[in-house]
RNA sequence: GGUCCCAUCGUCUAGCGGUCAGGACGUGGCCCUCUCAAGGCCGAAACACGGGUUCGAUUCCCGUUGGGACUACCA
C-alpha cells in the first residue's frame, strides 16, 4: 500500500478516563497497522477539554498501552501545549472570510437548541452571525467555521465503503470557544496534517464527524487523510460498552488476572478476523493484519471467551513467567510477605501442576496457597464428604506408612497408594479423596501424587495429623 | 425528530452466485480418570423479512423491520 509514502496513524483518546476497552482496540488496530506497513504510529492525547481532562488520566492511557505492549514511535503530543499553532490557523481562516464570529451566548444556543428538538425539529445552529458586517466591540465570542449548505460530501472509507452526506445537514460548528480554546473537529484536522497522518483509524462512532472535517481541510486547501471507521463493542444488551457492563478499564482486567496478551488476542478478534484461526502470536498479527479483513458490523464483548482464552495463554506461558507473575496475586492475596524470598524454581514446580487448571493469574494464585502456606482451610462440604470416621481411619494408618517413608516421591507414592488401596480392597479414590481434602482443602487438585510431592513430606504430615486428631 | 452505520448459530466469526452454510466461545452427551482440569469424539444451535436481478441467491440491488452511533462553546 502506498509504496514510496511511509504510513503515519495515530491513536488519540481523550484523558477524561481510563484506557478502556473500545479505545484499546482502537490502539490495537492502529497499532497492528502501522507495524505490517512499517509506518509510525503516534500517539496524541486529545485534551482541549480542559475541564474534563487530567494529568492522571494521561498516566493511566500510558500505562494500559504499556501494559498491552502497544508501543508508540512518537508522542504523547498534547494538544494543549499547541494551542498557539490553533489559534494562527482560526485567524486565517477568519481572514479568509471561511469563519466568523458568533456572539450567541451559550445559554441562549441551548435554549434555542431545546425549542428545536421540543418541536421535532432537527436542532442545528441559524447561522444568525454569520453575516455580520461588523465585529461587535466588548463582547464575548466564538468562532464558527462557514460550513457549505450545498452539494454533497463522500467519505470513502475503507472500511464502510462510499458515504455520502448531504452537506445542509452540516452547520456552522465552534471551532474556538469564547476562552480561546479550540474545539475538537477543528485541532483534529490540524493536528492530521500537522503530524503527517496518512490514515484515520478510529471508532464509527466519529463517521458523522468526517463530513464537518473534510470541509475544513478543503477550506486550508489540504488534501484529507484515508479514512478507516471501525465498528464499535458493545455489551451484552447491544448498547455501547460501558461501566453498567463491568468493568472497561484495561487495568481492570490486569488487577483480575489476564495476561496482557490474551486481551490483545481477544480483541483483535473483535471486528477483524484471519480465517479460522483464533489464537495467534503478536508476530502473526502484525503479519497478518489488514483491513481487508476488518468487519463492519458492530460486535458484542464476550467475557466468557477472553476467559478461555485467558486460560489458553496460561496453559502455553512457561511455568517460571508464571510463577513471576503470580507473585502480586500472592501478596495480594496474603499468602506471602511483600518482599519475601520464595524459591521460584520450586514454586514453579507447583504452577506447572495448576497451568491448565488457571483460567486467570487470580485462581492460579488461590490454588497456589495449599502449596505454600503450612496448614489449609478445610471446605466444610468436601470435609463433610471425605473425612468420615471410616476415612480418618485410613488417614491414620496412611500417616503412619507415609512419615516411614525415604523416598517422597509422586512415583513412590502412587506405588504405595495403590498397595494401601489393594490390601484393604477398596478403591483408589477412597483413599485418594481424603488426602487430597486433608492436604488441599478441597476436593478438587491437580494430580494427587505430584501435590504431595511438591508440598512435601513435612507439610503433608502436620496436615494430616491436623485432620485427625481435629476429627 | 434528523443524519449516518450495521444485519450468518446465544456470542465472536468464515463465506466474496452453485457449500451437507465452516470454525471458535458457551452449552448437552460420551471417552480418558484418584478429584478437578486439560485433551479427544459426538450433538443441539444461524443466513431478520419482502421484493427484484439471475438458470441459480446467505452472497448483488431496492424496500421493510430490528439494532447501534452521532446530533454540545465533549471528544
Amino acid at each position: 500500500m502506498n509504496e514510496g509514502s511511509k504510513i503515519r496513524v495515530r491513536f488519540a483518546p481523550s484523558p477524561t478516563g481510563h484506557l478502556h476497552i473500545g479505545g484499546a482496540r482502537t490502539a490495537l488496530f492502529n497499532y497492528l497497522f502501522a507495524r505490517h506497513y512499517n509506518g509510525t504510529f503516534v500517539l496524541r492525547i486529545e485534551d482541549t477539554d480542559t475541564t474534563r481532562s487530567t494529568e492522571e488520566y494521561i498516566e493511566a492511557i500510558v500505562e494500559g498501552m504499556k501494559w498491552l505492549k502497544l508501543d508508540w514511535d512518537e508522542g504523547p503530543y498534547r494538544q494543549t501545549d499547541r494551542f498557539d499553532i490553533y489559534r494562527n490557523y482560526v485567524e486565517r481562516l477568519l481572514m479568509e472570510g471561511k469563519a466568523y464570529r458568533c456572539y450567541c451566548a451559550p445559554e441562549e444556543l441551548e435554549q434555542r437548541r431545546q425549542d428545536a428538538l421540543a418541536q421535532g425539529k432537527p436542532p442545528k445552529y441559524d447561522g444568525r452571525c454569520r453575516n455580520l458586517a461588523e465585529p461587535v466591540p466588548d463582547k464575548p465570542f466564538a468562532v464558527r467555521f462557514k460550513m457549505p449548505q450545498e452539494g454533497a460530501t463522500i467519505v470513502n472509507d475503507l472500511i464502510k465503503g462510499p458515504i455520502e452526506f448531504d452537506n445542509n445537514v452540516l452547520e456552522d460548528l465552534i471551532i474556538l470557544r469564547s476562552d480561546g480554546a479550540p474545539t475538537y473537529n477543528f485541532v483534529v484536522v490540524v493536528d492530521d496534517i500537522d503530524m503527517k497522518i496518512t490514515h484515520i483509524i478510529r471508532g464509527d462512532d466519529h463517521i458523522n464527524n468526517t463530513p464537518k472535517q473534510i470541509h475544513i481541510y478543503r477550506a486550508f486547501g489540504w488534501e484529507p487523510p484515508q479514512f478507516a471507521h471501525l465498528p464499535m463493542i458493545l455489551g451484552a444488551d447491544k448498547t455501547r460498552l460501558s461501566k453498567r457492563h463491568g468493568a472497561t478499564s484495561v487495568m481492570a482486567y490486569k488487577d483480575m488476572g489476564y495476561l496482557p496478551d490474551a486481551l490483545v488476542n481477544y480483541l483483535v478478534r473483535l471486528g477483524w478476523s484471519y480465517g479460522d484461526q483464533e489464537i495467534f502470536t503478536r508476530e502473526e498479527l502484525i503479519q497478518y493484519f489488514t483491513m481487508d479483513n476488518v468487519g463492519k458490523s458492530a460486535s458484542v464483548f464476550n467475557p466468557e471467551k477472553l476467559l478461555w482464552l485467558n486460560s489458553q495463554y496460561i496453559m502455553k506461558e512457561d511455568a517460571k513467567g508464571l510463577a513471576e507473575a503470580a507473585v502480586p496475586f500472592l501478596i495480594k492475596e496474603g499468602v506471602i510477605q511483600e518482599g519475601q524470598q520464595l524459591d521460584i524454581q520450586w514454586l514453579s514446580r507447583a504452577v506447572n501442576t495448576l497451568k491448565e487448571r488457571s483460567r486467570t493469574l487470580v485462581e492460579l494464585a488461590a490454588s497456589l496457597k495449599y502449596y505454600i502456606l503450612e496448614y489449609v482451610e478445610i471446605d466444610s462440604k468436601a470435609k463433610d464428604k471425605f473425612l468420615k470416621p471410616e476415612n480418618l481411619k485410613h488417614l491414620s494408618e496412611l500417616h503412619g506408612i507415609l512419615s516411614g517413608l525415604p523416598d517422597f516421591t509422586a512415583a513412590e507414592l502412587e506405588r504405595v497408594f495403590h498397595a494401601f488401596a489393594d490390601e484393604r480392597g477398596i478403591k483408589l479414590g477412597a483413599v485418594a479423596q481424603p488426602v487430597r481434602v486433608a492436604v488441599t482443602g478441597g476436593a478438587a487438585s491437580p494430580g494427587l501424587f505430584e501435590v504431595l510431592e511438591i508440598v512435601g513430606k513435612e507439610k503433608v504430615l502436620k496436615r494430616l495429623s491436623k485432620v485427625i486428631s481435629e476429627g
